[in-house]
RNA sequence: GGCGCCGUAGCCAAGUGGUAAGGCAGAGGUCUGCAAAACCUCCAUUCGGCGGUUCGAAUCCGCCCGGCGCCUCCA
């Protein structure tokens, strides 16, 4: 059993040895930070961070870089609209993704390059390039690269010749008089009025100006990767599908004819996209959701992590309301199960032992699934498989223990897609009701006082119904639930009161 | 104009030659004062349509219909 992936580069799924054993350098296609990122760019980094957290469980030792893309025509743009400097201006933008990214439980990359620190890695990648005769400045003073000077141009995405949309041509050639060839791109941008407002300027012995986007990203892991492994070949870069062409193409052309390696990169792993009500969502249309969004409407990271991962990762996402709904629902189950797990868990001694092996079994399959090309749907089918298996086992009092929980933690921990523990409470047969008066409504304050609250209305609630007084009992019971408290009778009469953590 | 992807139950979705995973919703049942949670049962003889290849196809081939993407910034 090992893990297979699928590699852009071959078209094929194949076994994904690493150059250095532990160690895997990894590579992910970061944002631009102009503005908040939309859950189209999380689906990218919700399906990275299933890699990375697949390779983490695998036993491999993974330096995983994100770089933040804060010097480009979008984030200089969004500058000058606020009227502020670069600097300052990508910075509250950085600061929403790390919050987005904490919401959603992307577990954090090795390190995060900036374009911004990494100028002198770009500047002296050029140098080599201007020296070895394949990129050339242009007329307008920016640096270009010449691509009939790279022949293995075009293998990522096996676009031999680029054929221009009939009506396109003609703007794209009018723009472009400073190249040699229409199809090169550009690595150095010569500086603009606009460039020099905010800050977005540096010099270079090639000329003052700012470098272009796909410098960046060969630039910084080449620099991160020689630093950290002395490589200076990438294990695995991914990005989303759209990044194929012209981005990776190009951060591959670059590299390599810098390096004289023949790869850059040994596996290129692309998530599909993610559409809204059938279009593809991107700010240029207008139907973006943003993870805030999400979790200002209380949707938990789990059912968003659900959602997507019921999804294979090179399969487009549809997102709709009725999609989220189930999986929020679905997310709800899977906790519920979690927290049965935890709470009845006894020791080694107790555990019962079928469903020991069932849990065992669940994460053998789960395992095989994720080694399939990061087979997210089929995996997630196994925690529903163990619920259900397991549920019904503890109807009939079986009893989990630590190898139950260690198998359910194994795949839990991988796909994390529960919403927290819920906080419960317990009021045990022998309870009986404070007496006095008792707010209908929680109390202000700390966690502490809505939970007596909630307990002793609860108590009372047992009263009543001892008392077979329903009215009163259902009476309770609702003014609990306004307070976001949901009441559930055990069979032996005790009853408890949770709050959910959805 | 060129290149490419997708079409599986009400909804989401796995499955790429051996006889349809899983989830959500729905129906019935067990439990409950009623609920909730949980469990049990049911819910696609069929995979957009029509042909073809094959002992056998959702899976391969052809045509057609429908939806979408890329070729320009894009996760």
């Amino acid at each position: 059993m090992a893990l297979r992936l699928h590699n852009t580069l071959t078209g094929q799924v194949e076994p994904f040895v690493p150059l250095d054993p532990p160690h895997v350098s990894f590579y992910a296609c970061g944002p631009t930070v102009y503005n908040y990122a939309h859950l189209g760019n999380f689906r990218t980094f919700l399906f990275e961070d299933l890699l990375r957290r697949w390779l983490d469980a695998s036993g491999y030792q993974v330096l995983q870089i994100m770089n933040l893309t804060d010097v480009d025509d979008k984030t200089i743009r969004g500058a000058r609209e606020a009227g502020m400097q670069l600097r300052d201006y990508v910075e509250q933008y950085i600061k929403a993704f790390f919050e987005d990214r904490d919401y959603l439980r992307i577990r954090p990359a090795t390190v995060y390059p900036r374009a911004t620190e990494h100028i002198p890695a770009m500047i002296a990648l050029i140098d080599d390039l201007l020296a070895k005769g394949i990129a050339y400045r242009g007329e307008d003073g920016s640096v270009y690269f010449a691509i009939d000077r790279f022949p293995a141009y075009g293998k990522l995405s096996r676009l031999d010749r680029r054929e221009l949309k009939a009506g396109a041509s003609e703007r794209v050639s009018a723009d472009e008089y400073a190249k040699e060839d229409a199809r090169d791109f550009v690595l150095w941008k010569a500086t603009r009025p606009e460039d020099e407002e905010v800050g977005a300027v540096w010099d270079a012995p090639f000329g003052r100006g700012r470098p272009g986007w796909h410098i960046e990203c060969s630039a910084m892991s080449l620099e991160v990767v020689r630093q950290r492994l002395g490589q200076d070949v990438l294990d695995i870069h991914a990005g989303g599908i759209d990044l194929v062409f012209p981005h990776h193409e190009d951060e591959i052309a670059q590299s390599c004819a810098y390096t004289g390696r023949e790869l850059f990169a040994r596996y290129w792993i692309h998530g599909e996209f993610l559409h809204i009500r059938g279009e593809k969502m991107s700010k240029r249309f207008g139907n973006i959701t943003t993870a805030r969004d999400l979790r200002e409407d209380g949707v938990d990271a789990g059912a968003v992590r659900l959602l997507l991962f019921g999804v294979h990762y090179r399969q487009r996402l549809d997102l709709t309301d009725e999609a989220l709904a189930g999986a929020r629902e679905g997310s709800r189950r899977l906790g519920e199960f979690r927290d049965r797990l935890v709470e009845r868990a006894g020791d080694q001694a107790g555990e019962d032992p079928a469903l020991a092996e069932a849990a065992e079994a669940a994460r053998a399959r789960f395992a095989e699934a994720l080694d399939d090309d990061l087979n997210a749907p089929r995996a997630l089918a196994q925690l529903f498989g163990l619920a259900t298996e397991g549920n019904a086992m503890m109807d009939r009092g079986a009893r989990p223990g630590p190898r139950t929980l260690a198998a359910w933690r194994a795949m839990d921990g991988v796909l994390d897609v529960c919403p927290p523990a819920a906080r419960r409470l317990r009021v045990d047969v022998g309870a009986v009701a404070g007496e006095g008066e008792l707010d209908e409504s929680p109390p202000e304050g700390p966690p502490e006082a809505a939970e007596a609250w909630a307990l002793s209305w609860a108590a009372r609630r047992k009263v009543a119904r001892q008392g077979r007084n329903f009215a009163e009992a259902d009476r309770i019971r609702a003014l609990l639930a306004a307070a976001g408290w949901e009441v559930r009778d055990a069979r032996d009469g005790s009853l408890e009161v949770r709050r959910s953590g959805r």
